[in-house]
DNA sequence: TGAATAGTTCGACAATAATCGAACTATTAT
DNA sequence: ATAATAGTTCGATTATTGTCGAACTATTCA
């Protein structure tokens, strides 16, 4: 049962944070751990292959925004939102709540 | 005195905001703007090239970071604040408290 | 033990983004 | 008109990211 390495709160870069959510389907991935956590990545997966998914997990992993925990063969992930919002208060909350106004508008012209 | 296009804030797309904050430099300029504004573009060009300086600052306007007024022979740069703040609120502030916060702590090892 | 499941790692390739010199544009000052 | 100033645009180069198939690992189940 190897386990994942995650870096400590004080490690978290704001930059990565913002480049991890940058990317349309890691911010969808975010968004939707925020309603239902953990979660293992299948049914995050979208259309995508494996390969990617994984990508994507580590790069969440790597900035802070997601601990994921090995348990049995699937592979829990849910935000570190207690940790993030020590570190960076409102962070994550703020651009959920702006990815849920960004969404449900014309398509961007 | 031709002047630059911006887009509306009605178009501002999250992820492309997060994309241009997730730059250092640019981070730092939005940093730098928010505590003097409007500002040219030269003081805030640290010891890249104009051409670079030129690049970011056109990244920080198609996001809707930035507006650009042309006077005379300066480019006078400031915040959208008050469009961001309507369009995503708090995500701009809780950003630039983020960015303070990661500031003056040791190096990240 | 063997097969199924869930996800990772590797490696190659494609796409996107950053860097920077050189030439250019617009405005102001002489 | 000429020159200086402030910044842009172009084009080439490099660096960073994303994508995805194929092979691999770890765990559980039969």
């Amino acid at each position: 049962m190897k386990q994942y390495e995650h870096p400590p709160a004080e490690a978290f870069q704001l930059t990565a944070i913002l480049h991890a959510l940058s990317d349309p389907y890691r911010l969808s991935i975010v968004q939707k751990l925020s309603v239902l956590q953990p979660q293992p990545c299948a049914p995050l997966q979208g259309d995508r292959p494996k390969s990617s998914v994984s990508h994507h997990f580590s790069v969440l992993r790597k900035a802070g925004l997601v601990r994921t925990l090995v348990v049995g063969v699937t592979h829990m992930n849910s935000l570190r939102d207690a940790e993030l919002e020590a570190r960076f208060p409102g962070l994550l909350k703020t651009i959920l709540e702006a990815a849920a106004r960004s969404e449900g508008l014309p398509a961007q012209v």
